[in-house]
DNA sequence: CATTTTCATGAAACCGTTACCATAATTTCG
DNA sequence: CGAAATTATGGTAACGGTTTCATGAAAATG
């Protein structure tokens, strides 16, 4: 590798000639500035970013913290934030934790020591259980917590209301008709799962439904658990409709009732949450709430960027709209003849 | 943050000796080292990535370029590659490319500019097509390339072989009965794609099945792009089975058949290539060529890490084996009925 | 006890870059 | 034409570590 002394050498003049022509050229000579750079074409220079980060004690890169690469909610994240972060020149360097907070500690200690300008943690417990880890962390360099406020820490955050997005999904299963509503939420520890069902919990108070805990389940936040904890469910009961707290979840919740030989929606309608790509491949089509995660990495990105390069910006909640998106899952009885007709086979 | 000088200065002693401390302990003595310990714990010192990558002219982190995080085949191996590179101590660096070919070269750049020790690529094309880039990029830092052979260029490469694995599956779906064997394509300009495709070529001869072009149609690496291909193949002929490149366009494929009606396998057989997740949790589950993600990209990271730790280790090709995994959506015809009562609805 | 060996520590150089300050050469202006 | 301003360039220090070499003190040896 070529350093800035190779081309200072080669087109005879000091290192501190050729810095100035990357950093301020023009306050050089023409003709220097010339043949300084078809010196460093000739010898494919480009400078080194660890001098550089050494030297102005920024790195102009950040780290992002998912918990799995892939969950395709956290994969349409990351490859978000990589857009956003390349358009203002910086990189992001992306961890997965496996919800491991041995290793999420240690990920983020490694980040630090590489001297990234600055975290995007999606952080899956509540972030009051770590505020004084996370008070520690603010201190030594900007954050943006995602899929939940800041509840007061000096950080920044970017969410949609996963309350009101279940709500609302739950009030649209009970406008389909449905009053035997079951769920599928996550392990109690994760906050994120909590929020959902709580938003179900007032949805279903809202219309009137009593609560019944034979229509709860809890599952890991994977498609395989969500099916054995949909076959815990119907063992004991008859739900009409069951929700997930997330897509994949749902999807199992889908290949169990299939399997079992259920029709969807016409037997059970089946919901979700996150539209992942995959929702809308599927047979049925999902229901779900979608999260703009697009302009949530964005946001993220964008709000952690400013904060970097100006300590006096100050930390912001960022909420951002979560949206309703009605499919086959959930279609009503009362269209159940005119969607078969509309799906009549034709054969071979 | 703290730095080493600060931690010198609360233990009293030079920065050598904290230094030491950490590289060399056995030469310190007992009580200075316990001191040193005490003063690092309470300032929460580690030392700066930046200065030590700088002094021994290497940062324990590589480069993994991809086209895609969204895409599960990809998002399966990163998250294989960062346990394999954490288990080593190393840091891997994830991008993203949208098969932007200029994204490409922009990236790899910046991660040598970051002085990455080595890189893992995972490239779309030929490798030959870009021979002189290569071979350029392979004297800077040790390289592997994903999922093609390395053809002579100086890398070393890790992949399964597609010719062998589209041949099995065509085989098995001949094997099944079928003579009118569609399949949906990558685009021409896709190495990986067009080898997976001679493989299909190859087996219908081999089976004794001449070539039917109206039975072939190329598409994106996209579920939706494979869809539209489907209906142009349907719009001409009528295949009993339809083989696509990869899973997710397998996906698409399905997708298109059950909306205009189709029963799979029982109309028309789908299969897929990756065993994406997801691919067992369609209904029906799809027959599929599975690659050892895990183990490629655990192989891929341990022999990036031997080249890099020791310059004399050789460059290699490791071929692993792909394996055919038979599922519902490519059912025989003579089992239909076998198949149908165990999926046998009970409705509520 | 004198000499050699071992042990413990520190000073200085270096990695590649940028910023500050100094200085020489050229131009402008009174 | 001489002083001041402008232009172009270079030397040096600093960023935070590690390594090499030197040195002084303590311990072991004859």
């Amino acid at each position: 590798m070529p350093t800035i002394l190779d081309v200072a050498r080669k087109a005879a003049v000091s290192k501190t000639t050729v810095s100035r022509v990357l950093n301020h050229p023009e306050l050089v000579n023409e003709k220097t500035k010339q043949r300084v750079y078809a010196v460093m074409e000739e010898l494919n220079y480009a400078p080194s970013m660890l001098a550089q980060g050494m030297r102005a004690q920024r790195t102009r890169s950040f780290g992002v913290v998912i918990p799995d690469f892939k969950n395709l909610y956290y994969a349409g994240f990351v490859a978000n934030v990589e857009i956003a972060a390349r358009k203002h020149g910086y990189t992001a360097i992306m961890c997965s934790t496996d919800i491991d907070p041995e290793r999420e500690k240690e990920y983020i200690t490694k980040l630090i020591q590489r001297q990234v300008d600055g975290l995007i943690i999606c952080w899956y417990k509540n972030v009051s259980d770590s505020r004084s880890y996370l008070e520690k962390l603010a201190k030594q360099l900007p954050i943006v917590i995602m899929d939940q406020p800041s509840q007061g820490l000096p950080v920044s955050s970017v969410y949609t209301d996963g309350f009101k997005g279940i709500a609302a999904l739950t009030r649209h299963v009970i406008e389909c008709g449905h009053r035997r509503i079951g769920i599928i939420r996550s392990l109690k520890k994760y906050h994120v799962g909590n929020k959902r069902y709580d938003g179900y919990l007032s949805a279903l108070k809202e219309g009137g439904i009593g609560f019944d805990e034979d229509l709860v389940e809890e599952s890991e936040w994977t498609a395989a658990g969500a099916a054995l904890a949909t076959e815990r469910v119907l063992s004991r009961t008859d739900p009409t409709a069951i929700i997930a707290v997330t897509d994949l979840m749902a999807l199992g919740v889908l290949k169990c009732l299939i399997d079992k030989g259920y029709r969807v929606p016409e037997d059970i309608a089946v919901a979700g949450f996150d539209d992942i790509s995959f929702s809308s491949l599927m047979s049925p089509e999902l229901t779900t709430i979608a999260q703009p995660v697009d302009s949530m990495a964005q946001k993220a990105t964008e709000q952690l960027i400013r904060r970097i390069e100006d300590r006096h910006v100050r930390n912001r909640d960022i909420e951002l709209e979560n949206r309703l998106i009605v499919r086959e899952s959930t279609k009503p009885q009362i269209h159940k003849k005119i969607a078969h007709a509309g799906g009549m086979r034709h054969g071979v």
